[in-house]
DNA sequence: ACCTATTGACTACATCTGTAATCAATGCGA
DNA sequence: TCGCATTGATTACAGATGTAGTCAATAGGT
């Protein structure tokens, strides 16, 4: 049940992003997925999942001569720590205030605001 | 109006919740004032320091022949740009979706809950 | 049976970050 | 007045990060 325990860089998660989305992946696959994103050779995509690969963030399992590339961590995992992390750093671990925020730099649409309901509708039982 | 535009690291946002807390401050009083959070050396807080001028995140006013340091960017201002910068990162710009992620953390206290929705009824008038 | 393109492994290198040490000037206490 | 403590400036240095280049093996096309 072992959480996110390493750093997932910010051009590292471009990749993991690739691989959430659709796995197993080449490498060759991976720099195809991300070139639009990013201008990166293949050579970049490598040395980010050598990285991932040694952070055991992804496993590889052979393919004849390639690797197959997978996520370790489930982006739901990975994304409840950030959130989590983000929400204690600046809001001292409290919600509320990072909706406020939010609702004030008008992040926040009408259909939001209904969704937001419905949930605490539902947490709220 | 200039927003964040310069990275703040883990480090160096310590040294600005010690000056958003209170400011300013000389360089000695921000050790003090991190002391109990991180071991830091006055040296350590100084180049923090150094690295936020340089920055242009905080400024420094002469008093004899200390400098008093004071935040440059609000705390709202940061804080603000760095909730939206997660909330696209991993949400894609969509917050209901980090709500129902901390709802099922059960980082949700009943008074959050509460909070959100008066938040969101201001919102929906 | 070769040549070439692909692939993983290793190396490179500049910048950023964390964490100081050292140095030179200077103001303050004795 | 003189030495010491304080302060800013400069330098240090290891690890993380961004972004590749090079090399050696090899599989696939001709």
């Amino acid at each position: 049940m072992m959480a996110v325990s390493e750093k997932i860089s910010e051009a590292e998660l471009v990749v993991m992003e690739a691989l959430w989305q659709r796995a197993p992946l080449t490498a060759a696959d991976v720099a195809d997925q991300v070139a639009a994103d990013r201008g990166w050779s293949v050579q970049t995509v490598k040395t980010l999942l050598s990285r991932l690969m040694a952070k055991d963030i992804i496993a590889a399992d052979q393919d004849g001569r390639r690797f197959l590339y997978r996520p370790m961590v489930v982006r739901e995992e990975y994304v409840a720590s950030e959130s989590g992390r983000l929400v204690n750093r600046l809001f001292g671990g409290r919600i509320s205030p990072l909706v406020a925020q939010l609702a004030e730099q008008d992040q926040l649409t009408a259909d939001d605001i209904a969704e937001l309901e419905g949930i605490l509708k539902g947490l709220r039982s």
